[in-house]
DNA sequence: CCCATAAAATTGATATATCAACTATTGATA
DNA sequence: TATCAATAGTTGATATATCAATTTTATGGG
């Protein structure tokens, strides 16, 4: 990082995008839905809980790559807004079961099309080997410094 | 987003490859400087700061890229740890300078080998034209989506 | 069956991000 | 030159991340 420029500081280049593609999807969001306020991150955890018929907050972590400190907080906003419900887990006293709500199902239905045309968005003129190779070395860093 | 795996979803690839890097640098600075207390974007604020001569709040928001509104706070906690002050700027009483201390001078110095320690522990087995790849495609996608 | 240890979730402290509202100042222009 | 828009910075509200500590419950080995 030594007097790199900026476009050689790679964090700088994988933080400004992300940061872009959440505020795309921000915006995107506003615009087709004005007035539902939910963020790019509360979108991808509910998203994932729809994936699966039943999971647990630790698995929520784990699928949606966040804390697990920071999903109980967000799943307690999530829960506010009555899109998902924490379940008992017959066997483990320790362990929620995460739900969507049938609110939080319908939202899921409604948003899965912006979601879509948001990633096709930030993917257009992405040919298939940028893809793949933007994929390898993401997986090359991470395991890296893991 | 819909039914992806999760390695195609690369916007969950992009969050956890730089979470591994902060965490990869946080955990080199506790082992190379235990009890010293610096995040990675402090750093790489400070780093900045001690790359030009004279730069104001606004300047460093552009070259770390990030949020007028941090820098602010930032540079607050940073100031309070006697690593950075703020000047006035001759003709613009909005405006300040900001400048290393001599202290904050000394850690950037101390911190820089660490830092590229760092950086290439993270690029290690990336070659030269995948990581051309990487900035070609992360541009890609930061102009599709701004 | 007991106990040590692990696991699931929560909480607290702190840092950062985002967006909007706001203050103070500057600059352009009518 | 009076005014009004733009700029630099701050602040407030809210969301999220991280790490450590804590609580409650499970579980495996003796």
């Amino acid at each position: 990082m030594n007097d790199l420029a900026l476009e050689d500081v790679y964090v700088y280049l994988l933080e400004r995008t992300i940061r872009e593609i959440k505020r795309d999807f921000n915006r995107r969001l506003k615009a087709a839905f004005p007035g539902l306020t939910i963020t790019s991150d509360q979108w991808v955890i509910l998203k994932r809980i729809s994936e699966r018929e039943s999971l647990n907050q630790r698995e929520v972590a784990a699928v949606t790559g966040k804390d697990p400190a920071s999903i109980t907080r967000t799943l307690d906003l999530l829960a506010k807004k009555n899109w998902v419900e924490r379940q008992d887990v017959p066997g483990d006293r320790r362990a929620y079961q995460v739900v969507l709500t049938a609110e939080g199902q319908e939202l899921v239905e409604q948003l899965i099309p912006l979601a879509q045309a948001t990633r096709e968005a930030g993917l257009a003129n992405v040919t298939a080997e940028e893809f793949e190779s933007l994929k390898t070395v993401l997986n090359k860093i991470y395991s890296n410094v893991s």
